[in-house]
DNA sequence: CCCGTCAACTGGTTGGACCAGTTTCCCGCA
DNA sequence: TGCGGGAAACTGGTCCAACCAGTTGACGGG
């Protein structure tokens, strides 16, 4: 939350960023070869180590295949980056459509928080429940301060998730909430309407720390999904 | 599938898996100060170039946070690493539970596999559902080959997750398929009896391609949520 | 026409130098 | 004695130049 004017990126993130988004955005098709590194330092007019570097990012995110001798290749992202791709396209690229990317990362979200919710009732560990417990009793402190709110929010649903007992969901939580992406491109009005739902939230806390897994489930579900109604009658509603 | 004895792994590479271990281990504790660049080369006995392109690596992973002038800090991987993390985690480590994170994964496969069966028999293209049908009957028509069931498995639940049309389930898709850990560490009578299951996998596709939503999602749930009976049931059976 | 060989690629690694921020500590001033 | 302030000693960031190690492809001899 805290501004953060210039990050000064370093050079090697300078490409890093502009080689995924060129590899995302499909400049580079699949399969295709990379150009050689030489090529692209002289081509980014940087040293060759920085390529590299960014290079080994790129590989590390499932985007890349480097292979000695042979050509650096470009891999089909959809079928072979992971999660934390979604967590790295931070700003809002003109690559893929954002407002897809949003709603995907919402019913994801409804998903693992809705099972983590259940799980988290079926067998988080008594000092986890009262984490739970007490991270909802701040997240009522905190309103009605929108900010505050949200952040609170997301606090709890760690908690759950870390109740949960699932690496993987806590590890794809991270995914999720890191970047901007999931918090910042989400339309305001549906956020804004679950955040303000502190008696739903309490008792959702209420029904984890009480071992109630389908209630709990339910609830969650209930919290992260939008209603029926979608976008445009939300919008409607917001624009009068 | 194919035997690939010796990757011959990078020194880079070799630094990386180390030091990832080392922090996921617990070795360096979060908060702490990474050695400086020039320590670890020392200590490697390695180029310090080679050092930086492993710490990219690991900073891309979330383990860690470099900052110029300042000493490279070890992240609480628990709460900024990505779902990425257990990609890489290939091998079985001493690291981490190996069971727990197999159940984890398992848990996270049945929530978005349902999930996205649900969405793919709701808004899957014509295409798409084609390609579904298709790599059900690839996949009945692998048997009684089990690892090519597992291959056309594997491949037909892609196309489920691609019919979903969410780019978030694709992904996580990928880091949860990707690296031996989902693949082979689970236990085999828990795959084997869902590999087997060729008439609840054409039913699940048939469900999806007529748009069935709701019995879609119940059919995958069923085909991915092992029964209730648990492993020690399931063990005994085995070891009879 | 085929096949081996070698040159010209590719990435991998090294060493050293220097730039750019941060942290530490010590010295001089109040 | 206490408190700045600044230099020195860190940290990571970047560059250059060279060489090692695989891969690829073209060229020439069989």
């Amino acid at each position: 939350m805290d501004f953060d004017p210039a990050p000064r990126l370093s050079v090697s993130d300078h490409v890093f960023g502009r080689l995924r988004d060129a590899i995302v955005g499909g400049a580079y098709p699949a399969g295709d070869p990379l150009p050689s590194e030489r090529e692209l330092a002289a081509g980014f007019a940087v040293n060759r180590h920085a390529i590299r570097e960014a290079l080994r990012r790129l590989q590390q995110l499932g985007l890349v295949r480097v292979s000695q001798g042979g050509a650096t290749r470009v891999l089909d992202w959809r079928a072979t980056a992971g999660l934390d791709l979604a967590m790295t396209l931070t700003t809002a690229e003109d690559v893929l459509p954002v407002e897809t990317l949003a709603r995907d990362v919402l019913e994801m979200r409804a998903c693992i928080g809705a099972d983590a919710a259940r799980l988290a009732a079926e067998r988080a560990t008594r000092p986890a429940r009262d984490a739970i417990l007490e991270a909802a009793e701040a997240y009522a402190d905190a309103a009605p301060d929108l900010a505050a709110m949200a952040v609170a929010d997301l606090a709890l649903w760690r908690r759950i998730v870390e109740g949960s007992g699932n690496i993987a969901y806590l590890l794809a939580f991270n995914s999720l909430t890191a970047g901007t992406l999931a918090v910042g491109h989400v339309p305001a009005h549906r956020r804004t309407e679950e955040l303000l739902n502190v008696t739903a939230h309490r008792r959702l806390a209420a029904l984890i720390s009480a071992g109630a897994a389908a209630e709990a489930e339910r609830a969650a579900r209930g919290l992260l999904t939008a209603p029926l109604g979608s976008d445009t009658a939300l919008i409607d509603k917001e624009q009068r």
